[in-house]
Formats: C-alpha cells, structure tokens, sequence
DNA sequence: ATCGGGATTGCCT
DNA sequence: GGCAATCCCGATG
C-alpha cells in the first residue's frame, strides 16, 4: 500500500527532475557507457546517482539565497543532527570549483553526561574547543594518524553533530580524484555513492581541512550550508535512529540511538537492519507490497526483514 | 618523556 | 569479515 512510499520520495523528488530532460539523459547514458556489464545491472540505482549536476538549476540563480545561518546551528544537538538530513554542504575550492553534497547520515556528541563525546564531563581540550564555541563552528579533528573527521557545534554547552556521509550532487569528478589521492594506483574507479559515504570520505571528496577546525559554517566563504529549495526538511518517519558507530567502548552510551539518516538511501555508510525493523513497526507499517513502490526510488530501499 | 588508543578506511582472504 | 596502516592527542609518571 502507500506505506512504503515514505521511502526516499524526498530523494527522488530532488533527482528525478534532472533526469528527465534529454541533456540529462544524455549525459547518463554516457557515465553508462563507461560502465562494465556488471555495473549495468544496477542501473536504475546508479542513474540516481550518476547525474552529472554541474550547474544544474539549483544553484545557477544565486546560490546564497538558500544558505543557512546561524540560526539554524542554534539548536539541540538531536535536533540539529535530524535537520541535518536532506541539507546541502557546500565547499568553494580556490579555483572556484563548487562541491555539493546532500547530508543523508548525521550522529549526536551530546557532551557533558555523553561519555561517548570527546567534550564528555565538559571536559575541554586543545582538540575539542571548537565543540564549546558558538553554534555553527566546524570542529575537524584527526583520526587513526591518517583521516578527519567533520562535526559542527550545535546549542549545548560541549555538543556537536558529525557528518557521516552525503550524497555526491555536484563536481563528482573532482571528489572522485581527491579521493583516488590516497587509494592504492590502479585501483577501480569509485562509483559516485562510494565518494562521500563515511566522515572521513567526506572530508577528502570535499577537500575539508584541517584548518578549517573553529571556522563558522554559517559565513564562512570556503564551505557552507544550503537549504534544497526543492525538498523541505526530512520527514520524521524517513528518518532511522541508530546507535553510533565505532563507540564500543563507551558502554551504555555507545547504546544511545544517536546516529540519524535517511531510510534506504545508497548512500550511508552503514545500514542498521534492527533499528529499520523497530521503526518499521513503531510506525504500524507491517504489510509491505513492493510492487507498489514507484521505480525512481525502488533501488533505494532497504530490503525489509 | 612515554604510552595507549582512537567518532576509519581499504585491501586482503 | 579480518586486520594493518599510521600518528596525534591526552593522560600519566
């Protein structure tokens, strides 16, 4: 029935407009081309994600109409992480060049009694004082000697929201050669949905540095966010809440469904079939029928249990 | 001064 | 799915 259409429309709202011109058309049956047989089979999905948006109609009137600021950052660190989802971040290169990606997965560092956070008991370092500055600041931090990862200050004292992953929607090729930097020579080319789908493959696709820790995200000129004028903000029930990943050892507070993203997109990092399940059932939809799910969104939800 | 571990990723089996 | 890579940060002495 209409259940299951609360999966992506959002997404596929954003994209199929695109895809239905013939220049659009066009340009994806020339990413197809390049494809192996292999990779066709999963065409539909890949359409989505392979639409070329360089200076699609989104931003060519004036791209700063839509941009948020800071009052938006200011408010609860949940809050903030679900408003996050749909959200377009944005990174001007020094050439010019404009980066965009949709936010579809987000997490939840409440600071102070979560233990999980590097701001946990309020404590405040050389590392983390960008997660007690003003709503909006960017908290980028190092991890494992060898990636970043990009979190922004939300409303409450120590509390930030990572950005776990996007959805690739303008300058793929120049995400796809930053990120090919670091990978072994010689290696197959990344699809679009493998560009930006974990904290620290955002950082690279989009080039976020480690100086841009403590920088406003609400004026700066080199990174920024927008509002998809054509999608309004994410809906609760397209929303999943997970516990977060790779906090283990933090006990209870590692258990905390704190890790938020947009249901059935290709596009997160790590898809959490349990919590699918519960939201599935809190929301009384319990007699799916895939034959009722329109094409455009059919590759991207989740196969449920 | 030293030491242990990490909000990850990519490659290998 | 296992595991190495790789090094900075922060805690400890």
């Amino acid at each position: 029935m209409a259940g299951r259409k609360r999966k992506m429309l959002a997404l596929a709202a954003a994209v199929a407009p695109e895809q239905s011109t013939s220049t659009r058309n066009h340009s994806n049956r020339t990413e197809l081309n390049r494809s192996t047989t292999k990779q066709k089979k999963h065409s539909k999905c890949e359409n989505a994600l392979n639409v070329e948006t360089e200076r699609s109609h989104y931003f060519t009137t004036n791209d700063l109409q839509h941009r948020l600021g800071e009052d938006f950052f200011n408010q609860p660190c949940i809050s903030l992480a679900k408003a996050f989802l749909g959200k377009v971040l944005v990174r001007r290169c020094a050439d010019g060049t404009e980066l965009r990606g949709r936010i579809v997965e987000t997490e939840a560092y409440l600071g102070g009694e979560d233990k999980a956070s590097h701001s946990a008991g309020g404590k405040r370092t050389e590392r983390n004082t960008a997660m007690f500055m003003k709503p909006g600041t960017i908290y980028v931090y190092p991890i494992y000697g060898i990636y970043l990862c990009m979190n922004v200050s939300s409303e409450g004292e120590g509390a930030a929201v990572l950005l776990r992953s996007l959805e690739p929607l303008q300058g793929q090729p120049v995400m796809r050669e930053l990120r090919a930097a670091r990978r072994k020579e010689g290696a197959r080319q990344l699809k679009n949905k493998e560009l930006c789908n974990g904290p620290s493959k955002l950082c690279q696709a989009l080039n976020i540095l480690r100086c841009f820790d403590r920088r406003d995200l609400a004026s700066d000129t080199e990174v920024w966010l927008e509002r998809d004028p054509d999608i309004g903000p994410a809906k609760p029930q397209d929303i999943i809440s997970a516990p977060r990943i790779g906090i283990e050892s933090h006990g209870e507070w590692a258990k905390k469904p704190w890790r938020f993203y947009l249901c059935g997109h290709p596009c997160v990092s790590v898809v959490n079939k349990e919590a699918e399940r519960q939201s599935l059932s809190g929301n009384a939809i319990n007699n799916l029928d895939s034959s009722d799910v329109p094409f455009e969104t059919e590759q991207h939800n989740v196969k449920r249990p």
